[in-house]
DNA sequence: TTCAATGTTTAGAC
DNA sequence: GGTCTAAACATTGA
């Protein structure tokens, strides 16, 4: 599921919502969502504690406590965080309101309401981070492709650096940009025009600029849509983002390019499923 | 029924 | 070291 605007999008969301609410404690129905860490020490860290912000750093959602620990989210592929007001229903399969097969954990706040964080593939995780450890829990990943410091020189470096892979994994590597996953890489190669097994080093000087101008456009539109919903991602009151109908490859395969009205192909490159147009994308 | 696919990350192999 | 594969896991659709 999800990326940096599906990410984005439930920051928003959330921090609309839990701000300024105290937890109560935290209750596990699958364990391991905590990986290697223990519940009864969780919950002694974040009882009573308030939730001051909701941050986000590349996939990785953060509530800011005010004993400056922060709880880290990773959705992985399937994650979902639901928030169920004191009122009110909730839509998410099944009865309103209800935790689904899959919910993992339940935040519980000391005014009734929950939040839920639901994971059919049990990959994501909860984790409670010190703010001074924080810098070096994070030291791996590269720019926010959305703050200033991810300029069009540093993004020529990064490429200068890896003359050899293929520019959509180069684009996956959490480690030279942030963010950017399966959906997200396959369309703003479609929008620059370059196929996704290119090499880096055989990207010309407009074909870089445009992707680089790309990534920015088609992140922040998808933040403008609420993200993406293929198939488990919701946002934080259940409902589906917005993005998937501008979608004009990933997911479209066998469909006609809206450009050129010839078929969209996928095929499997470096494990991932891979979307493009053979006519449009050079 | 069986097999391959799914939006992520990373340890381990080469 | 760079680069790639497989695995963490459950469900769905061909």
């Amino acid at each position: 599921m999800p990326e940096l605007p599906e990410v984005e999008t439930l920051r928003r969301d959330l921090a609309r919502v839990v701000i300024g609410k105290i937890i109560s404690h935290a209750e596990f129905l699958w364990v391991k969502s905590l990986h290697f860490s223990l519940p009864k020490k969780f919950n002694a860290q974040i009882k009573n504690q308030k939730i001051i912000s909701v941050e986000r750093r590349a996939k990785i959602l953060n509530f800011e406590l005010l004993n400056n620990f922060k709880i880290a989210v990773h959705l992985k592929m399937t994650g979902q965080l639901i928030y169920k007001p004191t009122k009110g229903k909730l839509v998410i399969g099944g009865h309103p309101g209800d935790p689904t097969k899959h919910t993992r954990v339940i935040f519980h706040f000391t005014d009734g309401s929950k939040l839920y964080f639901n994971d059919l593939r049990k990959f994501g995780w909860i984790k409670l981070i010190p703010n001074g450890d924080w810098p070096k829990f994070t030291a791996h990943l590269g720019p926010e492709p959305l703050e200033k410091n991810f300029t069009l020189k540093y993004f020529e470096s990064i490429l200068t650096k890896h003359p050899k892979k293929k520019i959509k994994q180069f684009l996956l590597d959490q480690t030279l940009i942030s963010g950017i996953g399966n959906i997200y890489a396959d369309e703003s190669l479609f929008a620059s025009k370059v196929l996704p097994s290119r090499t880096v080093n055989k990207l010309n000087e407009s074909e870089i600029n445009l992707l680089y101008q790309n990534i920015k456009k088609i992140l922040k539109l998808a933040i403008t849509k609420g993200g993406t919903s293929i198939r488990d991602y919701r946002r934080a009151g259940g409902e589906e983002g917005g993005f998937a109908k501008f979608l004009k490859v990933y997911d479209r395969a066998g469909d006609k390019c809206l450009t050129c009205a010839k078929m969209i192909q996928k095929v499997k490159q470096n494990g991932r499923g891979t979307h493009f147009c053979p006519t449009c994308q050079k």
